[in-house]
DNA sequence: TTGTACGCGTTATCAC
DNA sequence: GTGATAACGCGTACAA
């Protein structure tokens, strides 16, 4: 590999010279550029980043920490992400944690060691005081998925919001018995089971324990699970409301293998609007989060935070949509 | 942040005492590492890898190129790549390059400005001759899906084979109609139309032009769309081949929609066996690849070029598996 | 066992 | 407009 130096030999310029054509650096006549690039494109040079990034003190690179690859919600908001980034001509890296903390610190290092200039943070297994430590240390943001109370840019919808909407789609059906599957270790959906409350305590619908499932895993199989839980309680639910799609996926097939057709007994709702929502049959209710859009603030969060080290954190949330589909009625 | 110097000078010893006890060298005295390790503590010091990096011409670091981030069996490539990486203490980096020849090239530059010691390619928009100067270059292997002739290292199934037995299995279930939905501009896909035909052939069922369509996309709706058009044909087939899971899916959406039962009047079969073809009623038969062993291997092979550049290119075919499920009659 | 000093490839400051 | 040269943070001969 020919390095600046050797460019700089071939051209009979010095390596200065070199590094401010390399640069755009308006102080070198056309000639000597000339001269310089010729020699640049016939010896085959690119500048070794690592050279440059330690002495530039970054990388214009930033990571982007996901729980799981097999995730067609983040697949759109990384695309938001990379969109983004283009227009900074920042770098995108993904990189999956698989929820695994010893993983998400290794990568979290990076921050130390300069291998990246951001992060952004979708989901954490770290406690609020740690991510507020190292938001407040380094360009650090989360996206979609956030620590109740830590001191960190974020961006996300309302998910409270959402869930409230959602079940009142299904309640403003007709239905009245409605239960849902969430998960109260995930932040998001804590706030779901909060919008699920809220709207049927507006409706004036009682609160039942038994209709509230913990599932932990976000797979179909989890959904499978838990509809059968529900559907074999004495009383079973008219309408079951899923925090993810991949449940409600899950959900409709334990319906059908009981020969209930969901959308007619039974409502579905799902969340999130992956592809799955509407490939099976029937298709299914669901919330849409405007994902690239999602991303793409996450980057410019990011970018503020890399811009104004010392401004203040912020929370956006974006508008989401309720997607009406064949599991649920529609409302007349 | 703390640079070794600080760490040097607050111990009192020299900065190359510093880096041996980091670096885990022998020749330093217990009692200096203990002094020298307390401070490193006590200051909170990480080693900053862009110098570290400088110095040692390398990052540790790999990168997997992949397609698209929604492809729910690369994640379990991806997941078998980290798994061999952990063994080598070897970060794992991701990026999409979306099809896009630019974002491609950009994130392969990296191995000329050091960036990441190798690249795991998961399919190309470059051509044979530009594949194969690069893994000449540098450590770069293919997986899953390679270039035709390409010398570079690689690995995956036997594709050919794979759609062999696939439409073996419909035409001993007894379907006469095979039709087979592929795409040319994909080598994997190319294959599999060939075991398709070799299928065909061997059973002594006539070539039919019309029953092999193209659709230049895995999506769902690209597989509703080949589905209408094969049933519109004035013979339309009694099985249909798709070349991944999702275009089956939708094929399978396609005849629900025409009260076509897929497995009872239309058999359907599908590639991949990821989620979706369990998830969708009826669930589909398809091809189950080794995906965390074909993400090991792709490593392991990525290892080989690290440590012998010179050694000789290899490619490596794992066997796969059928897994027939309601999509297709059973064998009996 | 420890320290000195150089080099990795680049950018940036200062002279000229 | 151009060229020396000093950093950047680290690892490692070589010397002591």
């Amino acid at each position: 590999m020919p390095t600046i130096k050797d460019v700089a030999k071939a051209a009979q310029v010095s390596v200065a010279t070199v590094s401010r054509v390399l640069n755009q650096d308006k102080n070198v006549s056309p000639q000597t550029r000339q001269k310089v690039l010729e020699v640049v494109q016939k010896v085959g040079y690119t500048p070794n980043m690592l050279g440059r990034n330690l002495r530039r003190k970054n990388t214009e690179r930033v990571l982007v920490l996901i729980p799981s690859l097999s995730n067609q919600f983040l697949s759109g908001v990384i695309r938001g992400v990379e969109s983004a980034a283009k227009e900074k001509d920042l770098q995108v890296m993904i990189s999956a944690t698989h929820n695994d903390r010893a993983a998400e610190e290794g990568y979290l290092e990076m921050l130390d060691n300069r291998s990246v200039d951001g992060i952004i943070l979708v989901g954490s297994t770290l406690e609020r005081e740690e991510i507020s430590r190292l938001a407040n240390q380094y360009p650090l943001v989360m996206c979609s998925e956030w620590i109740e109370g830590a001191a960190v840019s974020a961006v996300g919808i309302d998910n409270e919001r959402a869930a409230f909407d959602a079940v009142n789609a299904l309640l403003s059906g007709g239905r009245k018995r409605v239960a849902v599957i969430s998960n109260e270790e995930v932040y998001s959906a804590r706030l779901r089971t909060q919008g699920y409350r809220r709207a049927l305590a507006q409706a004036g619908v009682p609160y039942r324990q038994e209709y509230e499932v913990d599932h932990y895993e976000y797979t179909y199989r989890a959904g499978m699970r838990a509809c059968r839980k529900l559907m074999a309680l004495p009383e079973p639910p008219d309408a079951i409301f899923a925090v993810s799609d991949e449940l409600a996926a899950g959900v409709c097939k334990a319906l059908i293998e009981q020969g209930i057709t969901p959308g007619r007994e039974v409502d579905v709702f799902g969340f999130d609007n992956t592809t799955m929502s509407k490939v099976v049959t029937p298709s299914i209710s669901t919330i849409s989060q405007p994902r690239k859009k999602i991303g793409e603030t996450a980057l410019e969060l990011l970018w503020e935070r890399m811009e104004h080290p010392e401004g203040n954190y912020r929370l956006v949330l974006l508008p989401h949509e309720l997607v009406l589909r064949d599991s649920s009625r529609k409302i007349n």
